[in-house]
DNA sequence: TATTGTTATACTCTATAACTATA
DNA sequence: TATAGTTATAGAGTATAACAATA
């Protein structure tokens, strides 16, 4: 199968299931759901933000995300700390338990995605990566219609 | 945002989910859904196959195809035709009418990317649709554990 | 009056099991 | 007996509306 002649859309879709598809059982054998794990990464990169901004940035809905956060905290993965400026608030941040829970997931993934893409070049990977961050950014700073 | 250090299922997954968004107004004024879309694409470049065949294809569950083709089917787009070899099977095929349908909303979605991520160069953006066809070619080749 | 976190409810999408007709 | 298509049902995932506390 060429595939060359798809739309973006659909290759983005097809090597995104595959390898979320990879990263189930690593994430079963650390307890973690799909959603849990981009709570986790997301906290490691941004400033620890109120529960809002965490939902927005991950562009997931807020009202989920209460059960999601009660599950990390429960685990001890995440702490909800009420804002002193404004006492509705609650500012969600890593645990170091939650840090390292994430190092060692991320580290799997990493590990299945060389192998799963064994067949390209490890220069062409990096590549891909690079190419991808760049046509997110570029989507990003053209808010559409929906924005 | 670098957005640079970060999984490739999750680079695939933000750059599609943005990708679909804007695919879908384009789909709904073509009265289309995203698996009608994904039907169509797959038999224009596809042979005509069973109903089997073409939900292992697009990886579709195949009692969830059942309405998605009576849909298309009662819409003038595909004809089901049965198999003279094999009488319980049923032959998917795209009729004019589907084909027109298909090209003119692939025409629309091509100058949409290309508006989408005018950030990037030409140049770059074909790179990334043929780093992408490889790579989902690259994990195809690698059946996994759940294979 | 508007907003943050929360809960409860309704809705959509997806997966499982069972049926028919052919093989 | 197994398979292609189909149907009906149950389950997970998602979105909408309403409420309490604070701004």
């Amino acid at each position: 199968m060429p595939a060359d002649d798809q739309d973006l859309a659909a290759l983005c879709a097809r090597l995104g299931r595959r390898l979320a598809d990879a990263e189930r059982p690593i994430l079963d054998a650390h307890e973690l759901s799909m959603w849990d794990y981009v709570v986790l990464s997301h906290l490691a990169r941004a400033p620890a933000g109120t529960q809002l901004a965490l939902a927005r940035a991950i562009r997931y809905d807020k009202t989920r995300l209460i059960a999601l956060l009660d599950g990390l905290e429960a685990a001890g993965l995440i702490t909800r700390a009420p804002d002193p400026a404004d006492r509705r608030a609650k500012v969600v941040a890593l645990t170091p338990e939650g840090e390292a829970r994430r190092a060692g997931v991320q580290r799997e993934i990493r590990a299945m995605e060389a192998d799963a893409l064994g067949a390209l070049p490890e220069a062409e990977r990096a590549r891909l990566r690079r190419a991808l961050a760049r046509a997110v950014d570029a989507v990003g700073r053209t808010p559409r219609a929906s924005g």
